[in-house]
DNA sequence: GCCAACGTTGGC
DNA sequence: GCCAACGTTGGC
């Protein structure tokens, strides 16, 4: 899952420990069917830092509520704010997210320079996507990575 | 600030 | 249903 830290940083969640986090304002149909479709209460989640001077992945957090309609949909002071969202079907969810753990930054630069991240969904040419899944040999890399000196 | 990539909108 | 125009994302 993207954010930009300046709105959501790993150290946010961080300071906040055991509190759950609502990830509203996704408006991309792929992304929120991720949401909505592949998410399980309990997933662990690579938590990403885009838009900023180091992108890349700071930590992981964790899914802890199914999926549920994001209430900035539906208020016309947000800037997430969609008039085409029928009251009665929700066009937009989101799920609470919570922090497990902060981890050294692992840079879009160093994430490129393994062949065994290629293909990685996250990776790949245009994608704008902010949430995407993570196939489980990359997980498993990507965790022993954290643990690993740059 | 630039620009590639891609999604969405809306006229036809 | 096509596709041009436009908006957004996000790395650089």
């Amino acid at each position: 899952m993207k954010s930009e830290p300046d709105e959501v940083s790993i150290d946010h969640l961080a300071a906040r420990p055991g509190q759950t986090v609502g990830w509203f304002g996704v408006r991309n149909y792929q992304a929120r069917n991720f949401m909505r479709d592949a998410m399980q209460i309990g997933d662990l989640v690579l938590f990403y830092h885009s838009s900023c001077a180091e992108p890349g992945i700071a930590g992981l957090a964790e899914v802890c509520s199914a999926p549920y309609p994001d209430p900035t949909q539906f208020d016309p002071a947000s800037p997430y704010h969609d008039p085409k969202s029928p009251a009665d079907a929700p066009r937009w969810v989101q799920v609470d997210v919570r922090f497990v753990q902060k981890s050294r930054l692992i840079t879009l630069t160093e994430l490129r320079q393994y062949p065994e991240l290629a293909a990685m969904r996250l990776l790949q040419r245009g994608n704008r996507l902010s949430i995407t899944p993570v196939e489980p040999t990359e997980w498993a890399f990507i965790v022993d990575l954290m643990e690993r000196a740059a």
